[in-house]
DNA sequence: TGATGCTATGCAACGAGTTGCATAGCAAGC
DNA sequence: GCTTGCTATGCAACTCGTTGCATAGCATCA
């Protein structure tokens, strides 16, 4: 019962708003994928597990001009899964920083592949420019009612992601000023 | 070829220390663990396969008292292995943070359920004091020589790690502000 | 008219990561 | 004397995550 959150990522997703599986994986390249990524078939093979398991209903949705859609909700025994999980204890994160071995390994390199890990970092940062940026433009749209604890949980979420782009841009120009004056 | 980063790690890891699986993964859980973990399993699977590729090479070392060990250094096939993966784009993380996933799940819970998290929230966080206390202790101990390009490069990841917990820090303090007055 | 792209779901195969267990001798403390 | 813990390596079974592919109709643009 350690592993498998991405059902308790689903719960959270279709208790704040249901929807189908592709409506999810959508989310998850937005709002949610933020702290957890998924592709689309794992979110079709869970959702199908979930149903099974009676934690979520589908409801077949016939649409004119687009395939019909399978549309989820949570039901109580779903309901009491996330709140069972939630009061779990918060595991360890599994680290996976794979910029940070490669600049540990510019040290086996030679100047040509150092100048071209710096070149690596230069365009990564730009990245995450652009993802700090979509974050405060969707802080200044998305979170107007200060008094819903819905919208300030998620909102104190998002200012986690901010912080945290934040950090790695300071982090970033930290890294290129050591490559380049090693 | 994308994925299958442990290798690398493992033969940054090695490239800056020759060594043992097991001591591989005595380092997997101290210094490159802090960016990417594996457990002894993992790295015993794939040094295997590291060997059969001819990206290592293998010594047997007898020992009284204990049982033979294996220590590993990289060969030159290795070493291009490596600086051929410097020099590919670094993929974008694939973020999983469950915390983040609890804190949007505590919209749908009672209070006692939030009362539960906000008191694991403080657990978390005094682990994360505790890290960052040996990431400082770390610091002053093992960087004096500014000069050499190696420890520089692992000095600059380690202040990454600094930096992430400090962040890390101030956001939990917003969570727990958030969460008891919600 | 043809190419591209979006909605919508899914299978199959593979690779990566986790968990439990096993062996085996030595050292240290109760 | 017994238990616990450390060094040292490994198998087997399992779950999780990734990649490539497939279907199928409609919309949009060149």
């Amino acid at each position: 019962m350690t592993g498998m959150a991405l059902e308790h990522a689903i719960l959270v997703s279709l208790l704040e708003q249901p929807g189908s599986g592709y409506e999810l994986a959508r989310r998850f390249e937005r709002s949610i994928g933020r702290f957890w990524t998924a592709t689309h078939q794992q979110i079709y093979r869970v959702l199908k597990r979930m149903e099974t398991g009676g934690w979520v209903l589908a409801e077949e949705i016939g649409q004119d001009g687009r395939p019909d859609k399978r549309a989820y909700s949570v039901t109580a025994a779903g309901r009491d899964a996330l709140t069972g999980w939630l009061r779990e204890p918060v595991q360890p994160e599994a680290v996976r920083h794979e910029l940070a071995v490669k600049i540990r390994g510019a040290a086996f390199d030679d100047d040509a592949g150092r100048k071209r890990l710096i070149a690596e970092v230069e365009r990564y940062r730009a990245d995450h420019v652009a993802t700090l940026d979509r974050y405060l433009i969707s802080e200044n749209r998305d979170f107007p009612d200060r008094t819903d604890p819905g919208q300030r949980l998620q909102h104190v979420v998002l200012r986690g992601g901010i912080a945290y782009e934040r950090m790695l841009l300071d982090w970033l120009d930290d890294v290129l000023g050591t490559l380049r004056d090693l």
